[in-house]
DNA sequence: AAATGTTAGGTTATAATATAACAAATTGGC
DNA sequence: GCCAATTTGTTATATTATAACCTAACATTT
């Protein structure tokens, strides 16, 4: 059942994991990432970014704008949207359609589009990416007549951890 | 390449096709289906169907509330996302996450969630269903700790017609 | 240092998408 | 006809996103 096709770059983690080290290590690779490619993490980049890995769940612009606002600036729209543009981008970030919101990207650096598994009641996500499911569907895509430039790949229920609640209170 | 494991429910269909004839079957289908499950297709829900199957391209709530209001009807945006939700749950059309949009499902009645292909530049869509590909990231989730309840799958870039004319004219 | 170009961010306004809450009308079953 | 449930109307507002224009910061050349 396991395919050896997939890597995982983030798990559905227990709530009891050390956040912080995942925020450091991310603002770490972020640095180096735009170091080496020239591009420029300003503060205002910066602590979008580090916001949004701060949030467990995938976190919106406008809650975004609060925290910024928390932190003394008065910033508006724009400044955010503009800074989710940069990071989405750089592929330090990825947005989820389904549900308007951003969560920080656990292999970043070069442009590729995961498969996100999204828990609809604790908002935990697990990014993967799976080279099966993606040769797949560009062989559909060849079928059809279709050259793929991007996917979203959006995939929502339960995690294990909500499941098993959900079946005791049930 | 070809996967004999997807079955086509929409193609890119030349411009010429007789887009009428899509309109009138899948019409039909629909109050075949609302018949059978005891489901009530009013004129609203009727009508908005009948916009979205005209437009060639997804097409948003506040496009139809336009078409509406050329109908004659002061429609309000609850009215419209009230058939939306309707038609939705009654898998009689897919919203598109990536474009706020709707689109006809050529493949009604019974709840699926497909894999769509979406040119970017004539905004024309292209569904399949395959079993493969939903095959695989269950085996994934299951692998995760992952409980599936649905998925949004869109493949963005450009259909062949599309691609053809951007390499004649770059 | 002055002139210039480029990129990032500030500011104002508004566009586009979506829903809450409650009232009225319609429908189907009795 | 009457009741209960569903659907639609109406008003107001919430949420998400961008246009347009201006200013600041910084680097490069003169």
């Amino acid at each position: 059942m396991t395919s050896q096709t997939a890597s995982v770059i983030s798990r559905f983690l227990p709530s009891t994991h050390d956040h912080s080290v995942c925020i450091e290590t991310a603002m770490e690779r972020a640095v180096a990432i735009c170091d080496l490619q020239g591009l420029r993490l300003t503060p205002i980049r910066r602590r979008v970014l580090e916001l949004i890995w701060r949030s467990h769940a995938p976190i919106g612009a406008y809650a975004i704008l609060e925290q910024l606002a928390r932190d003394g600036r008065k910033a508006m729209p724009p400044t955010v949207y503009r800074a989710l543009e940069f990071l989405s981008s750089a592929s330090l970030v990825h947005r989820l359609d389904s549900l308007n919101a951003y969560i920080g990207c656990g292999d970043p650096g070069e442009a590729h589009s995961g498969q996100f598994f999204i828990c609809h009641k604790c908002e935990s996500v697990a990014e993967i990416h799976d080279t099966a499911t993606t040769g797949l569907l560009a062989g559909q895509a060849k079928t059809l007549g279709f050259h793929i430039e991007g996917s979203h790949i959006e995939i929502s229920g339960l995690c294990n951890c909500c499941e098993k609640k959900e079946s005791l209170s049930g």
